[in-house]
DNA sequence: ATAAATAATGAAAATTTTTTCAATATTCTG
DNA sequence: CAGAATATTGAAAAAATTTTCATTATTTAT
C-alpha cells in the first residue's frame, strides 16, 4: 500500500506535474480532454493531495487554531460547534487546544500553534488569558478574541453584552420599585462577572442608588449549595441572579429547601440558559446566550480576515436574549 | 516582519542547516559550544521550527484527527477534554471535526482528515458512523473507535459497557422481586440504546422472563415531557430508566406533575450522570460514565499505536459506576 | 497560406525541513 | 608523533506540492 503522489498521477495520465496541479486546483484552464484524463488517473489511483506539501508550497494551511478553556464545557461545546460548522463552509480546518486551568502552560500552546503555521488563531479569552493575547499579538497573526473586546489591525473580537443584559434587568426592577437584587459572584474574576457588575452598578447609579447586592461564593457548586442553604435561613431577596446554569440550580435547590417559592417569593434568573435551566421545575428565567453564534461569528470574521475581505465591524457585540420563565402551563 | 527559517539561524550562528536541525531535535550530539551558539541565534531571531516542513520531511505530523458528533455536547465535551489533555502529554495536536447530523457529509470530513496527513484518527462511532469507520479502514491508518467495539490490526476501540450496567441493575431489582422496569428508548437506534436493550433482556432471561418494558419516545425532550405527562396519568412503574440526562429531567418533571414521588413511588435512574442529574431535586440515581477517561484512554491507545508500543488490549471496556441517589441529607 | 494572437503545457525553481554519507577535526594509543 | 579511532560538521538529496517563465500547439485574421 504505497502512497500515491502527484508524480504517479502525472505519469499515469501522461502530463506534467504542473498540469495535474492545475486540474486539482482549477487555477488555470486545461483542455477538457486532458482534464478528463487526469481526473480518471486521480480516481484510478485514489490520489488525495497532500495538504502538508501544499501548505509548504503556499505558506498557507487553511487551518485555524482554536484555544479554549475546558471549564464550562457545555458552553464551550456549543461555541466549538458553531465554529466548526462555519469553518467547514469556508474550507478551513480547526486545530483544537483546550486549556485546563492550572495545568496547561499557555506559552507552550501558543508555541504549538505558531509552529503549526495556522493561518489564524481564535482564542476564548476571559480574564485569565489576557496575556496570551498579548503574546500572540507579537506574531502578527490574524486573531479573533472571543468574550472580550480588544481590536486592532489584526484582531477582531466577539463578545456577549452581559453588561447591557444586567443593566436592563436591574433597571426594569428598579422601575417597579424593587431594589433587593442579589447577584452571585464566584471568584473567577472573569470578564463576564465584571460586565455583570458594571451593568448592575450603572442601573443603580441611574436610579441614584448604590449597588451592593453581591453574594460571594466559591467556584464549587456543591459548597455554594451548602452555603446558600444556611444563608437562606437568615436572608431573603426579591430577585436573585446567577451566572452559570449549575449555580442557578444550586440556588434553586437551596431555596426550595428553605421553602422559598420561586418565582413568588423570589425571582431566580440565570445569565446562561441551558437545556437544564429550561427544563427544571419550578421554572426559572434566564438569558439565552448565543453561544453557537459566538463561535460561528468568530469563525466567519476569521475567514473574512484571511480572505482579505473588508471587515466593517472589528468588534462584534452579541445580545443575550431575556427569556422570562414560561407562564403557559403547556 | 519577515519569517525566519532554519537558514537564517544557520547563517547567524555560522553552522550548516544540518547542525541547526540537530540542535533543534537533539537527535545527535553537537559540541557544547556550537550548541550554545545555535541556541543563542534561535533566541535572538525568535526562530520557531515550521511543523509543516517537518511534516513533509518526516512524513509524520504528530497530529491526530478527531471526528465526533456535535450532539450531546456536554458529554463529547468531556471526551474532548480527556483526549486533549493526554494528547498534550505525548506532544500530539488534535485536528477537530464535528459532525452535525444530517448536515455534515462524512465522506468530506474523511477526505479532509486524509488530506491533512494526520498520523491517526479517533472517531466517535455510535451506530450512524459505522460506514465511516469502514471507509477510513481502507486508508490503513491507525484508528481508535470510541463507543463501539471493533478491532483489527490497525484499530483499537474503547467503549462503556452499558450492557453490563443495565444487566446488573435489572438483575438486582429482579432479585428483589421487582420486575416493573421501564426503559425509555428514543429512536436514535444507537450503540448505547442497543447495549441497554441487550442488558435488560439478558437479565430477564436469566430470571426466565421476557423483557418488554420499552417506552418509545422521540428524540426531542420537550415532546418527551409532554408525552410522559399524559402517559403517567394512566401508567405507573416501579423503576424508570432514562438514557441521557435531559431525558431523565423530562421524566422527573412529568412524574412530579402527576404526583409520583421519587424515589418512593418510582425509582428514576439516569444512565449518564451529569452535574444536573446530581444537583436536581428530588435526587435521582445515575450511572457515572467515565467520559473524560473515554477520551483520555482513546488518545493513550493512539499514542501507543503511533509509537509502536505493544498494545496488549485492543478493546478497552470501561464500566459505568452506579451511583444511587445520595441518602445522606448532605 | 502566413503572421499574429492565444491557448495549453512543461521544466525547473521554490517552499522548509531532515537525514545520509562523506569530510574534516579532534582525541587517543602505542 | 604517526596512525587509528572517534567526534563533529557540512553538502546534497529528499519529501510533495505550486508557480513562473518559456515553449509548443492551436486558432484567428488578413
Amino acid at each position: 500500500m504505497k502512497k500515491v503522489t502527484i508524480y504517479e498521477v502525472a505519469k499515469e495520465s501522461n502530463v506534467s506535474l504542473a498540469t495535474v496541479s492545475r486540474v486539482i486546483n482549477g487555477s488555470t484552464v486545461v483542455k477538457e480532454d486532458t482534464k478528463r484524463r487526469v481526473e480518471e488517473a486521480i480516481n484510478k489511483l485514489g490520489y488525495r493531495p497532500n495538504a502538508i506539501a501544499q501548505g509548504l508550497a503556499l505558506s498557507r494551511t487553511t487551518t485555524v487554531g482554536l484555544i479554549i478553556p475546558s471549564t464550562s464545557i457545555s458552553f464551550s461545546g456549543r461555541v466549538i460547534n458553531g465554529l466548526c460548522d462555519v469553518a467547514k463552509i469556508y474550507d478551513y480546518s480547526v486545530y483544537l487546544h483546550t486549556i485546563t486551568e492550572g495545568v496547561t502552560d499557555i506559552k507552550e500552546i501558543i508555541d504549538e500553534v505558531i509552529k503549526a503555521r495556522v493561518d489564524g488563531v481564535i482564542i476564548y479569552a476571559d480574564k485569565d488569558l489576557d496575556d496570551s493575547v498579548k503574546l500572540l499579538e507579537e506574531y502578527n497573526i490574524p486573531m479573533v478574541v472571543m468574550c472580550n473586546h480588544i481590536s486592532s489591525e489584526n484582531i477582531c473580537s466577539v463578545y456577549v453584552d452581559y453588561r447591557k443584559a444586567v443593566f436592563e434587568l436591574c433597571d426594569s426592577y428598579l422601575n417597579k420599585g424593587i431594589e433587593d437584587i442579589a447577584i452571585l459572584q464566584d471568584h473567577r474574576n472573569d470578564v463576564v462577572s465584571n460586565l455583570m457588575k458594571t451593568g448592575a452598578e450603572e442601573a443603580f447609579r441611574k436610579h441614584k442608588k448604590e449597588y451592593k447586592g453581591y453574594i460571594n461564593v466559591s467556584k464549587d457548586n456543591r459548597s455554594t449549595y451548602k452555603f446558600l442553604k444556611s444563608y437562606f435561613k437568615t436572608h431573603r431577596h426579591k430577585v436573585f441572579v446567577a451566572n452559570r446554569d449549575s449555580q442557578a440550580l444550586a440556588v434553586l435547590n437551596a431555596a426550595s429547601g428553605q421553602n422559598i417559592a420561586i418565582p413568588d417569593d423570589m425571582e431566580l434568573i440565570c445569565m446562561n440558559e441551558s437545556k437544564y435551566t429550561s427544563s427544571v421545575r419550578p421554572e426559572i428565567s434566564s438569558f439565552v446566550v448565543p453561544s453557537y453564534d459566538l463561535g460561528a461569528i468568530s469563525m466567519r470574521l476569521m475567514t473574512k480576515m484571511l480572505k482579505d475581505e473588508v471587515v466593517e465591524e472589528k468588534e462584534k457585540c452579541l445580545n443575550a436574549l431575556y427569556s422570562p420563565k414560561s407562564t403557559t402551563k403547556d
